[in-house]
DNA sequence: TTGTCTGCAAACAGTTTGCACTCCG
DNA sequence: CGGAGTGCAAACTGTTTGCAGACAA
């Protein structure tokens, strides 16, 4: 639950509190990892007449603030969360298109890797990781199993996974 | 150098050997890391006339082929590049967009932990980390560093990104 | 009142699709 | 020749912007 003081924080800082403002914040707190259209949908639900441009410029702001951030989930649109909820990369499946939360923790050796190795500060909560749940991994699995992808039959599919990767 | 046995077997399988798509391949050969716009822009130095949707379409088919992938890196367009090269993660710098290869053996024991803990199967391949090079993050260097709290990702627009603004 | 915000519509970038014509095989 | 492939334009999705009116402070 995000505390009512970033109101007073957002006057603070000149801007105005409105409706549209609380209930995108609310949305986001809602559904998690949730698409502006789905923000806005929810958002709907309550006031009709808001705008996706409102959409957009609220999330921006509220991410300016420090309340929410977002990532980024394969080639589609970025989904949002609360800011609070950040410390988690996230694992999106390709199977079921499921997104998955992990501790950063689980990354800090490979990240402490890459670090020793190329000097490269590794961030991973704004990018999803990319594969297949536990579920879809043994659904998916092939007879041998070797590389996922590595007989690139995918075809088109489409979305989610372009090709690569055993549709 | 891609040799030319794909040509025989995109007859093979009932494809047709056009100029087109012998310049698209070249052109993603040429250009590592190239997005669509820029593979057309390439390809049309050679032959001016040739269309946007036709590059996409020929991705696709080269993707099909097993003869390009994609990976997408940051919110803009995806990069294309040689099947062949296709061994390494992509590492992209939110300072300078610089776009780096790390062979993916470098993951190894993480995605082994990803699937040890969570049962994921992970693929680096198509999705690039995000982070700051070695010597990108001499500069962004915080005092200390620990949390982005100042927000390290920093306002959203820098979002390192498409920004480029190619085109 | 006043200046921030919002809704609306139009503009954009990236990608896809329908269709008639082209040209590989 | 015949049909896969291409160019073109229009459609689509996701996101941004200019502008006039609406409303928080």
């Amino acid at each position: 639950m995000v505390s009512t003081d970033w109101q007073s924080d957002l006057r603070k800082r000149g801007y105005r509190l409105t409706p549209q403002r609380q209930l995108v914040l609310e949305a986001v707190e809602r559904l998690e990892h949730a698409t502006p259209d789905e923000l806005l949908t929810e958002v709907r639900r309550t006031a009709g007449g808001v705008n996706v441009s409102t959409v957009y410029r609220t999330l921006d702001l509220l991410e300016e603030l420090g309340l929410v951030s977002h990532s980024h989930i394969g080639h589609g649109p970025p989904t949002y969360h609360l800011a609070e909820h950040h410390d988690h990369m996230h694992l999106m499946c390709r199977g079921c298109e499921e997104v998955l939360e992990a501790p950063l923790e689980l990354a800090e050796p490979f990240a402490e890797r890459l670090r020793a190795a190329l000097g490269f500060e590794t961030d991973l909560r704004h990018f999803a990781i990319f594969g297949h749940c536990a579920k879809c991994a043994a659904g998916h699995r092939a007879p041998d199993d070797g590389e996922p992808g590595a007989d690139g039959s995918g075809r088109e599919g489409s979305e989610a996974d372009a090709g690569v990767g055993r549709s």
